[in-house]
DNA sequence: TGTACATCAGTGAACGCGCGTTCACTGATGTAC
DNA sequence: TGTACATCAGTGAACGCGCGTTCACTGATGTAC
């Protein structure tokens, strides 16, 4: 029996994305065609071109939407970590932790980075999906910007650094770490990446003097 | 005058390496069309495919001078930083200094790490160009741990790290790097990182009390 | 409650273009005798 | 020194396929009167 459900839209176009977002993590987005995406989906060229205008705009959307994802996780995170702690260091070093156990338990080797991925294939964009994957590593270090200074005033840093590129360390560990997690298929290089920069800023803000 | 140089093919052949090394980088691999590569290069297809039997040929070519370049800089690298200091430590923090700084006088935002992008395109390639892939990240393990392993006899870590981990840690600042500095436009990210970097491992076998 | 119209979420066929690949042929250079 | 043949480094035309995109049409649902 051919099963008439009822057509939503925007079910349709989640269906879109949810296998975009895999088949580009794995191939890239040129390599990943609409055709491939419709006959997983269940529906037709102009279907497709329904939800969205061209490729790029599905670029666009893949994007934000990872962007979105990502935010809501880190303020989850941050909210659970302060929970349980309420000094700012050792919230931190909570959630850098939490972070780390959340990479290790995926039961794929890799998460993948949409930024990273879109980032090697720049000039197939419009200037509006680089300039969304700039606002998506700016974010980063906004957030574990402030987290710093907050954490520096009650712990004044025993290694000179910028605090900027400290809080840049993590994005580039994390994008750094999916490559080589992804290209050895040795899924802990990623949380063993996260567990060192803990260790890195646990020095910069407590020393290594044995307490 | 038209004119009518000697073929060399060895000449045409890094020739369109060196064309489809900058595209690649720039657009990926899928996008990078064979078309392309010999307009830039001037001959025609039939010559292309004289000197490569397939596109996946050419990706393992690209690959494997890549990481044979990467090596003879890194030998070169510490030959250089070992001449002005006979200790392991110092030597290998000179290292780093001088890696930051070649980066930062790179005329160009970014070198662009190959290994990365072929990582992100994955599905595309044979498993021969994926294993190369491979081989080309353990490479950067054993060179940085073996010099780890000189560097504890003497300076017994204050920090207790995996070793392994440490020198992973260099790659995935590297490619991480270079897609902060790619993303932001920022060529300064990734030198920065490279002295974060130095900064950490000072401290893991130095210790962060003031000297 | 019934009818008219609008909107939503697609179908399905057609399009032209550019891609990777093949193949018969060629003209210059190198080597053997 | 001259000739015969082999190899190198290509040319140039043709191929079929799959891609992104367009567009006229449709059938179900929602809304107004």
């Amino acid at each position: 029996m051919t099963e008439t459900r009822p057509r939503r839209g925007s079910e349709t176009r989640t269906g879109i994305l949810d296998q975009a977002e895999t088949a580009v993590l794995e191939k890239g987005f040129a390599a990943t065609s609409i055709e491939e995406l419709i006959t997983a989906v269940g529906i037709t060229k102009g279907g497709f071109f329904y939800h969205f205008k061209d490729k790029s705009e599905l670029a666009q959307a893949l994007l934000q939407r990872y962007i979105d994802r990502e935010n809501e996780l880190f303020v989850d995170l941050f909210a659970r970590a302060d929970e349980l702690n309420e000094d700012p260091l050792h919230g931190f070093l909570v959630a850098l932790k939490l972070l780390a156990e959340m990479m290790a338990d995926l039961p794929n080797a890799h998460p993948g980075c949409l930024v990273a991925s879109v980032c090697y294939q720049d000039q197939l964009f419009k200037r509006e999906v680089r300039d969304l994957n700039a606002v998506g590593i700016l974010g980063w270090r906004r957030r574990f910007r402030t987290r710093f200074d907050l954490i520096a005033e009650r712990y004044p840093p025993r290694i000179e650094v910028d605090l900027d590129h400290l809080a840049d360390m993590l994005a580039a560990l994390a994008d750094g770490g999916i490559i080589l997690s992804k290209v050895t298929k040795d899924k802990t290089l990623l949380p063993a990446q996260f567990m060192l920069y803990r260790d890195f800023v646990r020095a910069v803000f407590l020393g290594t003097d044995p307490t």
